[in-house]
DNA sequence: GTCTATATGGCGATAGAC
DNA sequence: GTCTATCGCCATATAGAC
């Protein structure tokens, strides 16, 4: 809690040693900005609380990110790069990319925060004046176009269920998974937003579930389904 | 945009001919909040706002409702009654109450202030603290154990697609509905709201579209489908 | 790099005149 | 029923000391 432990992260120990440290406030910074953020949205959420949870003065946060806006884009430009690392929205394979959709809704179930985050943002970025507008305009034409792309090479392979067209299931998917997302914070018992995820996309197309790409016989965990 | 104009509408002539005057008032106060709040969300409008667009000072506004919350609990009611009185949500006919849905949203297609504004609430009041939590807790409730209903009855008829379970049913078609509204609110142009949830529904259910239930061949406006 | 102090302004709400 | 005036609070952001 307390700053005066100067010798715990000094990784560079060379010349200026300080930017470790810098970089581990930074982190520190964003973290609780995205709790701030994520639990009262950008407008009501304040610099003073994300300080105060730092332990650090407005003015002192304010050194490391210029104004608040800043601090959001920061904020959402990490997190971007953790997913991007975690689900392959942009495989090839488009059962590997739906894959990695249930298996980030599963992971989100455990980072309540995040979820919170997007969920709040996204509707409150949904005015044109709002700082993230214009970043939720595009994160969602990117998400569509990456499942468009996905469907639309499941729909080559005549894996889409009848009547299915890939431009409707890529938006359908996504709403699907922010609205299961409301009723989620809403009440957490209520839905499993994995499994509902993974049922829905069943009924959208013949996806292969098990990794058994390469080798043919390898680990069946979900075959009695 | 002055308020001379005593005469305008004093309906009941007799004594004490201001209920008129003041029911209105409290009409366009109710309006103009929900604007406010559609726009930027609860806690971002302003009282002051709400105020300024109905023409009236915020002391003014203050003696038609005593607080911010009292304000948002009115808007939130008078939404309600309307949408009660459009949609048969509770209807016995699992049939109607579907039927209402589509037509609900299609008729909030037209009314965009209202798709914002819940839109925007839901989200925010995913917040414990937030005054409008537990209505947005209970509505969903309300809205799913009527859904429920609707395709338990469905099921009952034999109506439902093979693997579909009336409580997964239910929880689906808000979660679509609701997630269909932020990308419609980002960007009206990349899917209509009410084709998409005829479509999913169909996946669900086998719904008669047509309301050829007691009168045979009444009027038949949309057999044309 | 972090602090204190401060400028500037919006907010919800109240008191009391008319 | 509406106003003006005001209070007290919190917000973002800046200036300058240490």
């Amino acid at each position: 809690m307390t700053n005066t432990s100067t010798t715990t992260t000094k990784a560079t120990r060379g010349a200026r040693g300080e930017y470790a440290k810098t970089r581990k406030r930074r982190e520190a910074i964003l973290d609780a900005a995205l709790e701030v953020f994520a639990e009262g949205g950008y407008r009501a959420g304040s610099l003073r609380e994300v300080a105060q949870r730092v332990g650090i003065s407005e003015a002192g946060l304010l050194h490391h990110f210029p104004n608040k806006v800043a601090l959001l884009e920061a904020v959402l430009s990490r997190r971007d790069d953790r997913s991007r690392e975690m689900v392959p929205l942009d495989s090839d394979d488009p059962h590997a990319a739906l894959r990695g959709v249930v298996a980030l809704a599963a992971y989100n179930a455990t980072v309540p925060g995040v979820v919170e985050l997007y969920c709040t943002l996204s509707a409150e970025a949904t005015a044109p004046d709002h700082p993230a507008h214009a970043y939720f305009t595009r994160r969602y034409e990117t998400t569509r176009a990456a499942f468009l792309k996905s469907f639309g090479t499941l729909g080559r392979q005549g894996r889409l269920r009848p009547g299915v067209s890939p431009e409707r299931a890529a938006i359908v998917l996504i709403a699907l998974w922010d609205g299961l997302q409301v009723q989620w914070l809403l009440d957490r018992e209520v839905v499993d937003i994995a499994d509902a995820l993974h049922e829905c996309i069943d009924a959208l197309a013949d996806v292969e579930w098990d990794e058994t790409d390469a080798t043919p016989a390898a680990d069946e965990t979900e075959d009695a389904e």
